[in-house]
DNA sequence: GAGGTAATGATGACACATCAACAAAGCTGT
DNA sequence: ACAGCTTTGTTGATGTGTCATCATTACCTC
């Protein structure tokens, strides 16, 4: 990590480095904007009602909402009050360990949910899948879990 | 975008978007953490001192700052505030336009870039383009660019 | 050049993300 | 049983990003 001459990056790799950049801002834009305009949902509402709504009660322990979206405690803590606030959860007492804590999906929840999923599948298909070919898709398969598996585990 | 049956993604397309999503917070976390560790900076400060340093004399105009980084001008006025504050940029009147804000690198600001550009560059690598093969570098710069001509042109 | 429109930038309000600090409950080894 | 460590979750402070709104200035057309 501390190379006495830093091997800057080439042009090649400067343009693909900007524009990943550039592909992560403008897709989390789109996405947002659809969320907000079509359901007055974030991304942030939307990832934590994927994982509720297919648990099939709609109760999932925090420990384990967040291990499903990857999230920091603190992230998903926050997240979950602002969401009760709005009535899309409700925090319940965890009967298996006192430190824990359960989150339910509520009607409302689960009737944002219901009604976000498929305008948003469709804007994912049409800002990704569909300007892509079968076998890039299965290209960017392997390097996605290799970047990720390298980022994920090691120091 | 409001198709009567909508098309789900299939197992290989959600698993491509999951992992997509997971390594988008995967690297901005792991970026995130090398910079402020090493150099106190967020990528949002890097983000502006890299056009910044890369301008001469270190002076660019606002409009043309948030055109090189491609934020709105709320956002890019707010980091100018805050990095102010922290003196690595100065705001100068523009002289061509009276509506206009120069940006300027101050040298505290230009010391920060230059101490924090290698170890971040190291870092991209070992995180990005060390994992990836040639063929597979140029297939994501394909995808890549075609992407976010499909998100940043037409509606 | 006068009036309407567009461009530029700042601001306040709010949502989101991260960090450090804390509290409470479980677990472990003696 | 107890002391120490870990796990789980919350909270407050701060930095970041977006939206709506506003003020100012440039531009454009008549």
């Amino acid at each position: 990590m501390t190379a006495a001459t830093p091997r800057w990056l080439d042009e090649r790799e400067a343009r693909v480095w900007m524009a990943y950049l550039a592909l992560q801002r403008e897709l989390h834009a789109a996405q947002e904007r659809q969320l907000s305009r079509d359901s007055g949902l974030s991304i942030a509402d939307y990832a934590l009602l994927v994982p509720l709504s297919e648990a099939g009660d709609g109760l999932v322990r925090s420990r384990d909402l967040g291990a499903a979206v990857g999230w920091e405690r603190s992230r998903l803590s926050h997240q979950i009050s602002r969401m009760e606030k709005r009535g899309l959860v409700r925090r319940e007492n965890c009967p298996d360990d006192a430190r824990g804590c359960m989150v339910r999906l509520t009607d409302e929840g689960r009737a944002a949910i219901t009604a976000a999923a498929p305008a948003h599948v469709d804007t994912v298909r049409h800002f990704f899948f569909d300007s892509l070919t079968d076998t890039e898709i299965d290209t960017l398969d392997s390097v996605f879990t290799r970047l990720l598996d390298r980022l994920t585990t090691g120091p």
